[in-house]
DNA sequence: CGACCTATACTTAGGAT
DNA sequence: AATCCTAAGTATAGGTC
């Protein structure tokens, strides 16, 4: 009551778009301009009946998020989800939420791509099941019916596989000179156990606390 | 060019946040405003490090969406929520809906699989690109991990089949005295293009449709 | 973290190209 | 639909509570 409030004369500055340094500045900007792209999202849903999701995760982890219309009304008129999608790519309901909808999308096309490499790998092993290859296909033969230019393809291979063999066999020797002479060689420990909360980075470890779904231009983490 | 420009006087006008009625002027808003939301998100995602994915479907049914680093690494985060609440008691922990929930681990369950299939269908190109056969895979498959046990077997299937090939020259020179013909050994032609059907349905279990908790705090408005 | 304040930087309606 | 224009309407940096 009796301070006297300072009477406050800045006013807005002009600001790089930049990562700001400051921690607590970056925290401060950060929630001030959420509930701004929350506010321009629910002004565009209302001005143009678009429908959105918005997901936002703060710098320290934290998720927000925002969707027109909310997840409940649709999921009062889709009772019977989920289940298999009956048809994600079918003409798309007019009220799907977003968020579901592009879910659905991508889970069908991780299917059909599963499903396509599948049949591939199939395929794949098919064709493995008889053995192949230049060298095979001469020693698979019955070395009665090889004729001259064949053996000739056959003796180049030989030397060629003696040669790598050579190869293979020096480089055991190596190894076992250096084991004996070597001490272990300490493995790379990852530093995982880090749980505090503080990565604004990739973020991805850390331990969100969850978030709520929010009737348009409600929100708040809890 | 010769058109002059009739000096424009217009400035922005008060607008009601309503739906706008005029199909035309709707998707010319959504448009604009479209991109502001965008370059509002970029921004914040660039002065705060703040990962976030916005997804629009237009009024006439477009998607559009923008998303930092991704709109599917962000969606992708969902999946790993919630986890298990630790305990009833403990502060009460918002909640993905279960629908988005289900669906993300559905997406997620069907990504591993579908990489674990991509790595085992490279593995299988590895192994066809290489020569196959009884002496073949002794080098090419396992070269780098051969022991010296295994170099001796190859050295003892080498000196036979060398033996062999000797063998079968001296017939040849033979041969050679008494005719000048020379047979033609066809090559294995590969039987490509029956793509079989007949994927094995893989274990995992399909869509998981109930949920193992439902704590009571769900979808916490305020 | 919010809410409130002020002056300014930025966004954008409406129109024209 | 994209772009430019202008003027008016908003968002927001920096500060205080």
């Amino acid at each position: 009551m009796s301070g006297a409030r300072k009477k406050t004369s800045n006013g807005r500055r002009k600001t790089e778009i930049k990562r700001i340094e400051k921690e607590q500045a970056r925290q401060v900007c950060f929630s001030k301009r959420r509930a701004g792209l929350f506010k321009k999202a629910n002004e565009l849903s209302l001005l143009c009946g678009a429908q959105l999701a918005v997901v936002v995760f703060s710098p320290s982890g934290k998720p927000f998020s925002y969707g027109h219309p909310s997840v409940d009304s649709i999921l009062d008129r889709f009772s019977c989800w989920p289940s298999p999608p009956p048809s994600c790519l079918l003409p798309p309901h007019p009220f799907v939420h977003p968020v579901i909808h592009a879910l659905c999308r991508q889970k069908s096309e991780l299917r059909e791509q599963l499903e396509a490499e599948r049949r591939r790998k199939v395929a794949l092993e098919e064709v493995l099941r008889r053995p192949r290859g230049p060298v095979a296909d001469l020693l698979n033969e019955d070395l009665e019916e090889l004729g001259l230019p064949e053996l000739d393809k056959l003796r180049t291979a030989l030397v060629q596989i003696r040669a790598e063999a050579v190869s293979r066999a020096e480089q055991l020797a190596m190894k076992t000179l250096q084991a004996m002479s070597t001490s272990v060689v300490p493995r790379i420990s990852s530093n995982a156990g880090a749980l505090v909360a503080a990565a604004p980075a990739a973020g991805s470890a850390g331990a969100p606390t969850g978030f709520a779904y929010m009737p348009p231009y409600v929100y708040r983490l809890v």
